[in-house]
RNA sequence: GCGGGAAUAGCUCAGCGGUAGAGCGCCAGCCUUCCAAGCUGGGGGUCGCGGGUUCGAAUCCCGUUUCCCGCUCCA
């Protein structure tokens, strides 16, 4: 599939539309639409649950958006998230300026007669104090000064603008975690091993956003900072090394769970070179984007490293208090951080088909019932009898509490469960005559309604008294085809 | 930020100096007893935005914004 079809779709069913359209847009940021709102809701709900409800080792947080500026100094952002980049006037190549001094480089110093030289790398030249001027691809184009990309947006706290208010709109929400570290430990009496998850906005002034909601200036993350002592072996195996491994896989799996084909995921460990500064080991979970293989979740090994630096600048002491060894210890911390939008866009895109139905095009979005945006359409098989339409109103009132139910009697029935298709609906009920009976030849209704499956398009036929009981098992997991059998369709065709 | 491509109806696109179009979708009506059927009617466009050339610009020129593909970066 396109992204461009994905993109079509999102916009014409109401899941994703672009910010400030009207005005003719603008740059990597997406608004998610009535349909889109429900999908994010529903990511965000399944993965709170099964990580921080399901699990006895969990607790939550929602930390602000806005915190002090030296929450930045100490994490390390101000100084290490950003990149100097130059360009090269000739080829048009683009390099990060600290790549450049990895190499040695070829030199022509103004300062020298006869003036060729080569220069070790990451030293300037000792006649003249020049850095690198050349392209080291080209050779030929000059490079362009350095510039720097802060990649953190700033902000100020306050109505006067000035240097003291300064702060940033939160580039990760893991950092909010660290510093309620001992909020979090005292107020809820943990042990280690434990952890603290977020769900937030986060904000980066990307160099490069694109790729639809992939890569966007404001999006959403979903972080657990998974707290271990680190003196602490499993299994043989120190305590970070034993649960980073037990997390990849356990996100690896969560993904599948909700509809994620394996083939369609996979770990890709980051080599010692791209590294954050932070990190001792990353893996990250990649899918199998349209536009190629690319990053969903990163888990990475964080170390010590934070609640080190965060005690270090605000003088507190962030430790844990080791009741067997009666020491002190900072613990490290695995940290599973993903990308909400991104995965609504991974969630979209496998759950994307076109398929032909008796020589017509039919689109559906095979999500998982859980991930759909509406639970249960309830369609009048005709719109003019009184009784189908009072009976499938009601129907869907019934419904509503439990599942969000739509009602549609704007078409024929066969369009109707097209557009229901092309958004995911995974369960229609309708209404027809047989159900409420026929005024004209005094046929009495049987009180019984059709029941249509979005991936098979099978029909079963369910007494309105057993509708709300045979939705919460299909909603539970039961096989359509295990239920099938109990409730066959009309006998008409 | 650089290079390449693009922007016309909700969607997909045609029109390339002379009155803004098609298909699909959407709305209303008729018809219709379960998978985008048919018929009739309807709403909807500052042709991304700004400037220029011209008697006349969706069309040619300049600028700009946004999107897509690369370089680079990350959740």
């Amino acid at each position: 599939m396109s992204m461009e079809a994905l993109v079509s779709l999102a916009k014409r069913r109401g899941l994703v539309f672009q910010s400030s359209e009207i005005y003719g847009g603008t740059g990597s940021v997406w608004d998610f639409g009535p349909l889109g709102v429900e999908v994010k809701n529903n990511i965000k709900r399944l993965w709170w649950r099964d990580n921080v409800h399901l699990r006895p080792d969990m607790v939550g947080l929602d930390a602000s958006i806005l915190m002090h500026p030296t929450v930045w100094k100490a994490s390390g952002h101000v100084d290490h998230f950003t990149d100097p980049m130059v360009d090269c006037r000739a080829c048009k190549r683009r390099f990060r300026a600290d790549h450049l001094d990895t190499v040695p480089w070829a030199h022509y110093c103004p300062a020298k007669a006869n003036n060729k030289f080569e220069v070790p790398a990451g030293e300037p030249c000792k006649h003249c104090d020049n850095r690198r001027t050349l392209c080291p691809e080209c050779g030929k184009g000059e490079l362009t000064a350095p510039r720097q990309f802060n990649l953190m947006f700033k902000t100020f706290m306050g109505p006067v603008e000035e240097d003291a208010s300064l702060t940033y709109l939160r580039p990760e929400t893991a950092q909010g975690i660290f510093v309620n570290f001992d909020n979090v430990l005292q107020a809820m009496r943990l042990r280690l091993p434990f952890g603290i998850a977020q769900i937030g906005k986060s904000f980066r002034n990307e160099i490069t956003p694109g790729n639809f909601i992939f890569r966007t200036r404001e999006f959403e993350q979903m972080e657990i900072e998974y707290f271990v002592n680190p003196k602490d072996t499993v299994n043989g195996v120190p305590a970070d090394e034993y649960w980073h491994e037990r997390w990849m896989q356990d996100r690896l799996a969560w993904y599948q769970r909700y509809g994620i084909r394996a083939e369609n995921l996979r770990l890709r460990e980051h080599g010692k070179d791209e590294l954050s500064h932070y990190s001792k080991r990353t893996a990250d979970i990649e899918y199998r984007f349209p536009m190629g293989w690319s990053e969903l979740e990163g888990i990475a090994n964080r170390t010590d490293f934070d609640l080190t630096q965060h005690a270090r600048f605000s003088g507190k002491s962030l430790t844990y208090f080791d009741e067997e060894r009666k020491e002190h210890v900072v613990p490290y911390v695995i940290e599973p951080s993903g990308g909400v939008d991104r995965a609504f866009l991974a969630f979209l895109v496998e759950a994307y088909r076109e398929e032909e139905v008796r020589g017509e095009k039919r689109v559906v979005l095979r999500l998982h019932p859980e991930l759909a945006p509406l639970k249960i359409a309830v369609l009048p098989l005709l719109k003019k009898r009184e009784k189908i339409v009072e009976t499938a109103q009601a129907i869907r009132a019934q419904l509503a509490p439990r599942w969000l139910t739509v009602y549609d009697d704007t078409a024929s029935i066969g369009r109707l469960y097209r557009r229901q298709d092309e958004v995911g609906t995974p369960y229609c009920v309708t209404v027809d005559v047989q159900t409420v009976g026929d005024p004209e030849t005094g046929e009495a209704g049987d009180q019984r309604v059709t029941i249509r499956d979005r991936d098979s398009m099978e029909q079963i036929r369910v007494p309105i008294g057993e509708l709300t009981a045979v939705c919460e098992r299909l909603f539970a997991g039961e096989s359509w085809a295990s239920l099938a059998p109990r409730y066959p369709p009309s006998l008409k065709p």
